[in-house]
DNA sequence: GTTATATATGAACATATGCTCATATGTTAA
DNA sequence: TTAACATATGAGCATATGTTCATATATAAC
């Protein structure tokens, strides 16, 4: 016989661990900004983006030589990467640089990348 | 004058920095792997779910009143965040209690939301 | 001005993804 | 064995997503 027997009706087992998870939780806006945060690195061509901007500001015609992916493909994930604030660009006449805004990603990729290798 | 006249007709312009990038790149299985491990995290039912394992572990039933989805739902998120080794169960009876595998997870949801936050 | 270069952007299309629904599996109680 | 419970799983469907293509914008050279 095991103890599971505390369900109820609407079959929650363990009341108290829903509650606790719900007054733990974070606000539905806060969980949006984190998964749109994951989306940007959940894509092979983005995350290349990125882990390719640690090594320092690109253009876009370089990265798209680098990804062997056309310029607009680039651009438009580009665009995705500076809405979110995690890319920013400087221009030098028809040339935009593109570097990473602060080393938060950075970080979080070296953290996935360990967590893959062990 | 600008100086990015130094182009090639590939239209590589600074090709010092896409070799670099080249050299550094990670291996495409790598790349994939962390792919996926971002993606477990960039949907909301899923980074609600890991989130909430954070508290402790909690079966099937628990979870999907939490988030106020099917339990159908929550079983096919949880085999996707199984076969990435993010989660693991327990058998009780004809309950699964599931939890994280470690805090790898934790860590880059933490810094993420550190991230988005600031 | 014109032309060329570098990038951005909108629409369209094909694929990927997450949910639902029906059904199957596994466990326990009667 | 039969029934009930807890979860898993496959198929189908609607939406989301990433690319391509065509076009637009911005800068510089002429």
């Amino acid at each position: 016989m095991a103890d599971y027997a505390d369900r109820c009706q609407c079959r929650i087992i363990h009341e108290e661990r829903v509650d606790g998870a719900r007054r733990q939780a974070l606000a539905p806006s806060e969980i949006d900004r984190v998964v749109d945060f994951f989306k940007a690195l959940a894509d092979t061509t983005r995350l290349r983006i990125i882990l390719a901007l640690e090594q320092g500001e690109m253009c876009v015609c370089d990265l798209a030589a680098f990804l062997a992916v056309s310029e607009s493909a680039v651009s438009h994930q580009l665009r995705l990467l500076r809405q979110l604030q995690l890319v920013t660009n400087r221009r030098q006449g028809p040339v935009l640089y593109y570097r990473l805004v602060d080393d938060h990603v950075s970080r979080v990729a070296g953290l996935a990348l360990e967590h893959i290798r062990e």
